[in-house]
DNA sequence: ATGGGCACCTGGCTGC
DNA sequence: TGCAGCCAGGTGCCCA
């Protein structure tokens, strides 16, 4: 999945195409996702107009006449804009039909995705409520960061990747982020010092920016809006890479897993 | 409050 | 060739 990065990538892919139409039908071939859709969509959203595609975190939400769309890609998820009689391929679990000829396709192998109805404000809504800062916007700071890690034993990666800390930062970024800060990730975030977390919002939003232009990483399954790949692969230090040299000083990548995840570091770049 | 682990799914790859 | 086992861009929930 998608990151910020990807979800953003996915909000500008499709925020023209789709925005100003009106709905002529939501076809759900699959409910079953991480939360089962509600079957009352199907009439509920026929004949609303789309009114923007904004991002929360990794959610994207679409604005409707009645209320929002709040949609998750979970881990495999994509969302495509694409004339609505396309041939339907494997996953292919929702379209939103618009009166332009064009629908809006959700893939998403794994059906961890998700997707919301909201009326009333959609920052509200449970799952959105206690999200951290948008680390690309003036709300993430490493005065926020180091009081929110005071006394804090988790390892520092693990911390950057709960969303109620801070959103968008999930397993490759995290890595990522940590790489260019020069901190190791077993570290435990009470312990980071105030020069290392100026360092470390610096490097989440340097990296996280990068990212967004280059539309993305993809690394299985991910696809834009236009359905082709994200190429920040490219441009990874340290995700996927262990074994292989280090690109800053050529010592091997080394590979560790906390909390279920993999997690990659330089053990001379990274302090 | 915090931290650790599980669960939800499918598919692709590896190694026997 | 077949199949078991492991791994994968997330995150809510349950338990200590």
């Amino acid at each position: 999945m998608p990151e910020l990065p990807e979800v953003e990538t996915t909000r500008r892919g499709v925020r023209e195409a789709i925005v100003g139409h009106a709905v002529t039908a939501f076809d759900l071939r699959e409910p079953r996702l991480r939360w089962p859709v509600e079957s009352r969509l199907v009439r509920e959203l026929v004949g609303q107009h789309i009114h923007d595609v904004r991002r929360r975190a990794k959610y994207l939400l679409i604005d409707l006449d009645r209320g929002s769309l709040i949609a998750h890609l979970g881990m495999s998820g994509s969302l495509r804009v694409m004339p609505s009689g396309s041939p339907r391929l494997l996953h292919d679990h929702y379209d939103l039909v618009l009166d332009s000829g064009q629908c809006l396709r959700f893939n998403d192998p794994r059906r961890f995705g998700s997707l919301h109805w909201c009326t009333g404000p959609v920052e509200e809504h449970p799952l959105l409520v206690k999200l951290g800062p948008e680390p690309l916007e003036d709300g993430l700071t490493a005065e926020l960061l180091a009081s929110r890690a005071r006394r804090r034993k988790a390892a520092v990666k693990l911390f950057l990747m709960d969303q109620h800390v801070v959103v968008g930062v999930g397993n490759i970024y995290a890595s990522e982020a940590l790489f260019r800060a020069g901190v190791r990730p077993r570290r435990a975030a009470g312990r980071i010092k105030p020069t290392e977390w100026q360092r470390i919002v610096e490097s989440i939003r340097q990296v996280l920016g990068e990212a967004i232009h280059q539309g993305g990483t993809t690394l299985r399954d991910y696809v834009n809006a236009d359905g082709t790949p994200g190429y920040f692969r490219q441009k990874l230090f340290v995700y996927e890479r262990a074994g292989e040299p280090c690109r800053r000083c050529r010592t091997p990548i080394r590979h560790l897993v906390q909390g279920q995840r993999s997690t990659y570091f330089c053990p001379v770049c990274q302090q």
